[in-house]
DNA sequence: TTGAAAGCGGTACCAA
DNA sequence: TTGGTACCGCTTTCAA
């Protein structure tokens, strides 16, 4: 069996009340008796079972972390920076890749309520908000990353996708190109960077020509394979083409490669997030970038500032995207 | 506050004894009553509280998973496999990276001990021995994963590591090279590929030169690179060069490209793992391949059988890798 | 078939 | 400064 708090009281001779309070530094405890505790906890080697004091209403330490998927490097990265923020205040993560999908989103909600996680911490790609609403009326801890989720009640850090799209279209503009493709899944990030994208094309007297649609498959460098040979075939074809993620962009290179095209020169594209691909990916890819380690940063300190109450107020912070040039789009040649 | 046990049996006029019996579906409980506490159960949308039930000694159906980078698309790949196959039983992952520091190791398993995870799975790059035996020894069940462990006593799901060496050197070998450079992180995996490799050269009588040491950074792209370099320098430099894993090979690529070498028609260079990156890189990577997936639900089961009990003697399940040709390995041409 | 009551391992209030 | 004890929400034994 495992050392109890009831092992040290015995051994140290004074009451669980005495220990618990050496324990967790609280009350008047004369020096002696502390130092008399402290070492039968090391001698014994005792550690505080955390569900019992989970159970009296202390925090559990944990938090919940919602994404759509762990494979994508996207959200690796951005977990990765997550973890490491809150491993600095000694939280934990439980990690649960939803793909998309309503009803798994739902499952692990409740199952982590369950478990009594200090909080919530969602990626995009929730298009669920009343489940959101939900855990905010329960006062659960909720915050929402890499997503903006504008007239809704919840701590928020966000990139400006809008601006991002917006970057992307006005890049791909500069350098020439008039027909340009757009390779997407329908999430609210997505529809962002759109109206974005769609603004530049505006204001630059563009039109969004391509005959787009929103891709549904999970599997994103196929998906993007697959919109590029569509574009291609179609009777105008586009000259550029962005993809709303890295992931999505490697697909659209390796489509182009397929059919002989070769990027830049018969093909720019351009993508979104800025990970580890992005330097990978041959050429190396023009790309949007997302502070990854800042986003994960922020949103594990609003996390921590709601659990211990010092933030009442909720916020929405919004980081901005830049434009990371590097060899995927070059100037459209007639 | 939330519903609790005592809201069903006040409701359904009943005793917490009752109701609980019919949530576990134990003891005898009329078909009557048991229609009636499901019914409230669903009307006040009671939520059973874990913590309480874990202080009771059941399980929590949490799994603590030890992982060296989640940021690593082989790691984080992996994770999704294990994530998975643990979801279809009704299991969770917290998840924690170690970058290969005891220090966080050994941080992360007393955390998880207190917080009464079922049970740990602790992938590669675990060099700290002591911690996993003492697990053992406490009952707790810990198995591994991707990293063999031979002569000791847990569960494990391996890769044969050492025939993988063999068979990048074995492919390299048969391609004509002679001198064949290796870049690889100090870890028992690691060790064993190139007890592998260096096997493979024996037996065709060649000798292994390159200056080798094992790269210490953290940021393996970037250690990719610097090797690189280095044995490009060298007087005898490598036609040929084993990166031990895929994100290696991708430094080694970009090292390559800076010195203006080609690849495969300059230097030929072969991964390890065959991640997603595998695909993206340009020339496509010559890797050997590790059944990630398989591992991953491997592992799980094993882990779900401890817990449960149904299995008490250990294992080993070794799966064997298998070379996946693509571009970036090709004849030596001298 | 049902329920009273004794824990599980802590926390916190109140008395001593 | 210390300790007794009620309680957190659930499981389980034993009697009724």
């Amino acid at each position: 069996m495992r050392t109890t708090i009831y092992d040290v009281a015995k051994e140290a001779k004074v009451s669980i009340a005495t220990v618990s309070k050496v324990i967790n530094n609280k009350g008047h405890i004369s020096e002696k008796t502390k130092r008399k505790v402290q070492e039968v906890i090391v001698a014994l080697n005792y550690q505080p079972n955390m569900m019992a004091s989970a159970l009296m209403g202390k925090r559990t330490k944990t938090i919940g972390l919602l994404i759509p998927d762990i494979a994508n490097p996207f959200f690796s990265e951005l977990a990765r920076s997550i973890e490491d923020r809150g491993h600095e205040f000694g939280y934990n993560l439980v990690m649960c890749s939803t793909d998309y999908i309503q009803e798994k989103e739902n499952k692990y909600i409740t199952l982590l309520k369950r478990k009594s996680v200090d909080g919530f911490i969602i990626a995009s790609g929730f298009e669920n908000l009343d489940k959101i609403e939900e855990l905010v009326k329960e006062d659960i801890p909720v915050a929402i990353v890499a997503r903006d989720s504008p007239m809704f009640y919840v701590n928020t850090v966000a990139l400006d996708d809008f601006m991002g799209g917006y970057l992307a279209a006005s890049h791909l503009i500069e350098l020439g190109h008039k027909n340009i493709g757009v390779i997407a899944r329908d999430v609210w990030s997505n529809r962002e960077r759109l109206r974005g994208f769609k603004q530049a094309l505006e204001e630059n007297k563009l039109e969004f020509t391509p005959d787009f649609e929103f891709i549904k498959e999970i599997n994103h460098i196929e998906a993007g394979k697959y919109m590029t040979r569509k574009y291609l075939d179609a009777p105008h074809p586009p000259t550029a083409i962005f993809a709303c993620n890295d992931l999505l962009a490697a697909g659209v290179i390796q489509g182009g490669k397929e059919v002989g095209m070769s990027v830049p020169e018969d093909l720019s594209v351009i993508g979104f997030d800025n990970t580890i691909l992005a330097t990978i990916i041959e050429p190396p890819l023009t790309t949007i970038s997302q502070p990854i380690q800042n986003m994960g940063k922020e949103v594990m300190d609003i996390m921590i500032s709601m659990i211990t109450g010092e933030v009442k107020e909720k916020r929405r912070l919004t980081l901005l995207p830049s434009l990371v040039e590097r060899k995927s789009t070059s100037k459209l040649t007639v």
